[in-house]
DNA sequence: AATCGTCTGCTTTTT
DNA sequence: GCAGACGATT
């Protein structure tokens, strides 16, 4: 059983006060994962069955370490009857039984943002005029804005981007594929509009927990409404100083305001932190005090002062990075620290740069986090595509992709007399491709390679359908069937690249392997998977280790000993843009989370000039370096701090340094 | 069908 | 200053 022994006062009773609405709010470094994870083990030992327990993630990351660390307290038998997953699985678990009631199939597609921008630039392509045109990216953003909003769309509407919305919906549904809203949204319709599905739901648990709470938009708070409904046993886990989705539609208020959708909730506020440092909490807290809608709390720990956060004022975003670089280098040397416990916190991707060109230089090893998605890759998306048009035949945009990958003969007026078929039949390609009346008016080129492609779709639809199949070999077969791997190699321009996407496609197959081991429910449900979780290459690659390169809110749940945070200027924290959109208060929480990501020292850097779109700059201190608590911070010269080592591996990092500045400015060795 | 060139427009990105 | 998108060229 949990160690209820170990907890301090708040802690306890956020674990023990199981029934009704309770709010937690969890300050940053506040043990958040540890209470929920002892509140599950509580009510297993209070005897609740561990099928009635619903733990919700925004992540599949946080889900899956939840699901540990919850076993890790609890048996093993126990532990694999708890729901814990993401909002969006969630959904998928709802839709999967009932979606047909909506007028879709349960082998329905799930677009990602790329598939879902496809949609709408066809949409667009469609309905826009020479005179009124469209950016795919605005439309996209209003759409799910939208969504999220429940807003309904007439279908006459004359605005040019409702039409878009309308005609995107439309498409959809006809492909029998949802998007990431619509997951939420059809979900939450289900759960309204039948009384059957709603009495199914309101009954399959008794006690629902959501984790990061402040980032819930709307419809996340009426899907968790629904299912409290009956019993009210709702336990949400926040804190709204960390609130940096706004500007993805979360909804801070469903934290700020919770008592208005949850009478009389018991609120509970863990305020002692054990991560960090009295300094790091000093600035943190004298940051977030000036926001004025919030929760009031106030972080403090055991771990005594440590160091004061230093302040740095460098000269350009070059010196900046040497100073990062070095100092890491400098406390590496001196005492030891191995090179995972540094990170360095940034607005923009773009800042990450310099930095890691002075990594590399210097030969200190580093991660970033957040780069593109495996998923996302061209080879990945090829294969998913396959698949999904073989599970979901009336996936145009799957179709589409592989129509001609590899090229059978099938060009774009083919396809785009392919596509005014479909338009006025309303009929998918799919369909298109086996009538008659389409074949009679193609060429025998073209002709042939449509049959051919409608055969090879047919027969792998056929070898899926045998029971006890493995979809792992069977996509094997298919790829040596195709060509891809060939295929691949030609459109590649270097032997590198090709040799990269091959172990894609060869990480692709394993991943669907491992999928069937682990006994998966069929190809929907690992296209379902693989749609919704998106970065599990991460840590099946553990090669990379070093420097932590991140965005401030990429960083958002992570702890790391010593901390630099660079570029806090005006217009970059806060973003220039974040003015005139009025969320200066989000940049402020930005700012927060970076600071309480510091476990022992804390740097902040700011230039006097940046190069931005590649000319010269100059830049001004944020306005929120001027609500650090001074108490906690000294003001560091940077040619001090340069000029003037203190002991021998300063001096030694120092000279490290001036090595590698000769080495650099010797037109020699470029 | 592929490739080259020019234009544009610039955060953040859990699913 | 660079990437991504789109259009013109071979």
């Amino acid at each position: 059983m949990a160690r209820l022994f170990d907890l301090n006062p708040q802690q306890l009773q956020a674990v023990t006060t199981t029934s009704g609405p309770v709010l937690i709010l969890a300050g940053a470094g506040t043990g958040k994962t540890r209470v929920i994870t002892t509140r599950i083990s509580y009510l297993l030992h209070q005897g609740i069955e561990p099928e009635k327990i619903l733990a919700v993630t925004f992540t599949n990351k946080a889900a899956k370490e939840m699901r540990e660390r919850v076993s890790s307290m609890i048996e093993r038998a126990n532990s694999r009857k708890l729901t814990i997953c993401t909002f969006h699985a969630l959904c998928v678990k709802i839709l999967r039984s009932d979606i047909d009631k909506l007028g879709y199939k349960t082998n329905f597609a799930i677009y990602d943002e790329t598939d879902q921008l496809d949609l709408i630039r066809k949409a667009i392509s469609c309905l826009a005029t020479p005179i009124e045109k469209l950016d795919a990216n605005l439309a996209r953003n209003y759409i799910s804005k939208a969504k999220n909003q429940r807003l309904k769309i007439a279908p006459a509407e004359k605005d040019l981007t409702a039409a878009v919305f309308h005609r995107y919906q439309q498409d959809l549904q006809n492909y029998n594929a949802v998007d990431f809203d619509d997951l939420l949204v059809l979900a939450t319709r289900l759960l309204e509009e039948f009384p059957d599905v709603q009495a199914k739901w309101e009954r399959r648990f008794d006690f629902v927990m959501v984790d990061e709470f402040q980032d819930t938009n709307q419809l996340q708070m009426e899907l968790v409404h629904h299912l409290a409904r009956v019993h009210q046993n709702v336990c949400v886990v926040g804190d709204d100083d960390q609130s940096i989705y706004g500007w993805r539609g979360a909804e801070i208020s469903n934290i700020l305001e919770f008592e208005h959708h949850f009478s009389r909730p018991t609120i509970i506020k863990l305020e002692q932190n054990y991560r960090s440092t009295n300094a790091i909490l000093g600035v943190a807290n004298s940051v977030i005090r000036h926001n004025p809608r919030r929760r009031p709390k106030s972080l403090w720990s055991e771990n005594g002062d440590g160091d004061r956060i230093r302040v740095v004022q460098v000269p350009d975003d070059e010196e900046e990075a040497n100073f990062v670089t070095s100092d890491i280098q400098r406390l590496q040397l001196s005492e030891h620290v191995p090179w995972t416990d540094f990170a360095v916190i940034f607005r923009m991707n773009a800042q990450s740069r310099l930095l890691e060109a002075n990594l590399r230089r210097l030969q200190i090893p580093y991660r970033i986090v957040g780069s593109r998605s495996f998923f996302d890759r061209r080879e990945v998306k090829d294969l998913l595509a396959y698949l999904s048009c073989i599970a979901n035949p009336q996936d145009d945009i799957s179709l589409l992709r592989i129509i001609n990958t590899p090229a059978r003969g099938i060009g774009p007026s083919t396809i785009q007399s392919a596509l005014a078929f479909s338009n006025s039949e309303k009929k998918s390609l799919c369909e298109i491709f086996r009538s008659d009346s389409f074949q009679a008016q193609l060429t025998k080129r073209s002709s042939l390679g449509i049959r051919q492609f409608v055969e090879l779709i047919d027969s792998y639809e056929t070898k899926l359908s045998q029971p006890l199949t493995r979809i792992a070999d069977v996509v094997t077969e298919l790829v040596r069937d195709i060509g891809y791997i060939e295929n691949l190699r030609r459109s590649c321009n270097s032997p590198e690249e090709a040799l990269n996407r091959e172990e894609n496609v060869r990480e692709m197959i394993r991943t669907l392997s491992e999928y069937e081991s682990r006994g998966g429910d069929g190809l929907p449900g690992f296209l379902a998977e693989t749609s919704l979780d998106r970065d599990r290459q991460e840590d099946s690659d553990p090669g990379k280790e070093g420097v932590t390169l991140i965005t401030f809110h990429a960083a958002k749940g992570l702890e790391f000993p010593h901390v630099f945070l660079v570029g806090i200027e005006e217009s970059i924290l806060p973003h220039a843009r974040s003015k005139l959109e009025g969320s200066i208060d989000e940049e402020r929480r930005l700012f927060y989370v970076g600071i309480t990501r510091a476990m022992r020292t804390l740097a902040i850097s700011y230039c006097a000039n940046r190069k931005k779109y590649g000319s010269p700059t100059p830049c001004y201190p944020s306005s929120f370096l001027q609500d650090l608590d001074p108490h906690c911070t000294e003001i560091v010269n940077f040619h001090e701090l340069t000029t003037k080592p203190a002991n021998e591996s300063t001096a030694r990092s120092h000279f490290a340094k001036m090595r590698e500045l000769l080495a650099r400015k010797d037109p020699g060795c470029s």
